[in-house]
DNA sequence: GGCAAATTCATACTTTTGGCCGATGTTTTT
DNA sequence: AAAAACATCGGCCAAAAGTATGAATTTGCC
């Protein structure tokens, strides 16, 4: 990004200096305004479209793929998730809804909800897909 | 492409009749030639970039490294998932909604929805949570 | 027994998602 | 030029998810 102003700084005194230089000389002094509009709009539109395609770049995309799974229970401790969060955790994250889950597991909604909720705050997430996303990360579940 | 081209149009005429209006504008008469290059300078460099981002269709890009994840094309044709599409699922995974997509992608919310449920049809899913799930075994996303 | 953590449940409310319509414009193909 | 695929947006309604709060039970442990 910084690299991406400077860039756009030069290009702008650059500009200014071809104006000023433009405005001194002989040749160019009795060409109309228009054609002065017209050379500050290409440029610009060509700076803008620069600009625009900066600015809509796509990552690229790199999945590494990792060892094979193994769960650290250290790891559930520290975040201090209990067994039934994580269970919740883990039916969450193969895509079940929280009816679903609760009926696996022969619990209410409320409870799977309440679980759910504890997990988030744990997780420091504030949706499921954030939840897995993180798990996932820690490695928590594969 | 027809609109763009009206639009395009509409804006120089308006552009134009600005510049004729400050031309013989009284107040304005006193304003050096900077000042009317820089509107056009602004005007432009903003077309640009909508011009920018219009034309910068993302192409999905996969870089190869390592353990690989390596996206098969023919998988997202095979399924008849647009690149639009595949963008949002990309997102879906990483846990953001569908407001915040929305932001990224310069879309409506609306639309997010609607290739969402485009997705879940294709996916033969009905939830985001399993969307992921599925794709990451069809290895559409890492 | 008693305490702390874990599990369970409920109610009420807000936000987010999803389903189901339809509509218009654009891009690519044929 | 016509057709098909893609992308955009809107409204409406229902379902699911998430927040907040409070509380009753169970369980493991000292």
């Amino acid at each position: 990004m910084r690299k991406t102003i400077i860039i756009y700084g030069l290009a702008m005194a650059a500009l200014i200096a071809l104006l000023k230089y433009l405005e001194y000389s002989y040749f160019i002094r009795e060409l109309s305004i228009d054609i002065y509009i017209g050379i500050v709009a290409v440029t610009f539109v060509a700076l803008g479209i620069w600009v625009g395609m900066r600015f809509t770049r796509v990552k690229t995309v790199v999945v590494t793929e990792g060892p094979i799974f193994e769960l650290d229970p250290a790891k559930l401790k520290d975040l201090g998730i209990s067994p039934r969060e994580y269970e919740v955790l883990r039916l969450i994250s193969e895509g079940f809804s929280n009816q679903e889950i609760s009926e696996k597991l022969f619990i209410s909604l409320s409870t799977v909800k309440t679980h759910s909720a504890n997990l988030f705050l744990k997780l420091d997430v504030s949706r499921r897909t954030q939840a897995v996303q993180k798990a996932r990360e820690l490695r928590l579940i594969g």
